[in-house]
DNA sequence: AAGATATATCGGCTTTTTCCGATATTCCAA
DNA sequence: TTGGAATATCGGAAAAAGCCGATATATCTT
C-alpha cells in the first residue's frame, strides 16, 4: 500500500470524478443495466461519459487500479472496472490513525 | 475544502514525513520542548530535520496549509506549524462515505 | 540605526504529470 | 481468416511539481 502513489491518484479531479461515477454505477451507466454490474464497468462507458481521449481513460483506470482503488476484470474484448471499496475503508482508517 | 489540493499536498513524500513528525512533536522535536508546542512547530527545526533546504520546507508548509491540513501562528521571528486535525478527521470522513 | 535571525518569495533547472493522436494487441463474429 | 470492436501501449508536447540558491521581508537585539 504506496500511499504517495494512492494519493497521487486521487490528486487528479477525472480519477475523482470517475471514482465517484463507480460508487454508484446503476445510477451513472443506465445503458450497461443489461449486463449486470458485479464486474463494474468498462472502459468504453467511462470513457463517453468523461469526455476524455480512450487511451486516457485507459490509462487513468491503470492508475487507479495500481494504487489498488479499483480492481479490473477482464471478459471478452471488455475489461471491467470497480471499486475496491476494501482500500477505500482502509485509507479513511490509515487518515484517522497514522497520517 | 479543495479535494484535488488536499491529495495533492499529500502525494508527496517529504510533506507525508512532515505531518507524521507534527502528529508528535513531543517525540520529534524536544529542542523546542521550553517554548511548548501549542502553536506547534517552527520552520526552522522542520527544515533541520527534513535535509531539504529552508525555501522547500517553507512552501511544503505553505501548501499544506493552503490544503487546510495545517495551521500557522505567527510569533515573533518564528512561524509556528501544527497539524488541523479536525482537517484529517473530516478527509477520513470524506473517504469513507463521498469519494 | 545596523546587524543578526527566521521565514517567505523568486527565478530557474529538472523531473513528473497531463492529455493527446497514432498504433498495437486482443478477442469476437461472419 | 478477415474485419471490426474494445482496450492497451507508445511517443510526444505542454503544464505542473520538485527542489534548489539567491534574495527579500519581518522581527528582534544592541
Amino acid at each position: 500500500m504506496d500511499q504517495v502513489e494512492i494519493f497521487k491518484a486521487l490528486s487528479n479531479k477525472a480519477r475523482l470524478q470517475i471514482l465517484h461515477w463507480l460508487k454508484d454505477p446503476e445510477y451513472h451507466f443506465p445503458e450497461q443495466k443489461e449486463n449486470g454490474f458485479e464486474h463494474g464497468v468498462c472502459v468504453g462507458q467511462i470513457h463517453q461519459k468523461s469526455g476524455l481521449t480512450q487511451s486516457t481513460v485507459s490509462e487513468y483506470l491503470t492508475s487507479l487500479q495500481r494504487a489498488g482503488l479499483v480492481t479490473s476484470t477482464r471478459a471478452g474484448q471488455w475489461t471491467y472496472y470497480k471499486r475496491n471499496e476494501e482500500a477505500f475503508a482502509a485509507l479513511s482508517e490509515l487518515i484517522q490513525k497514522e497520517i
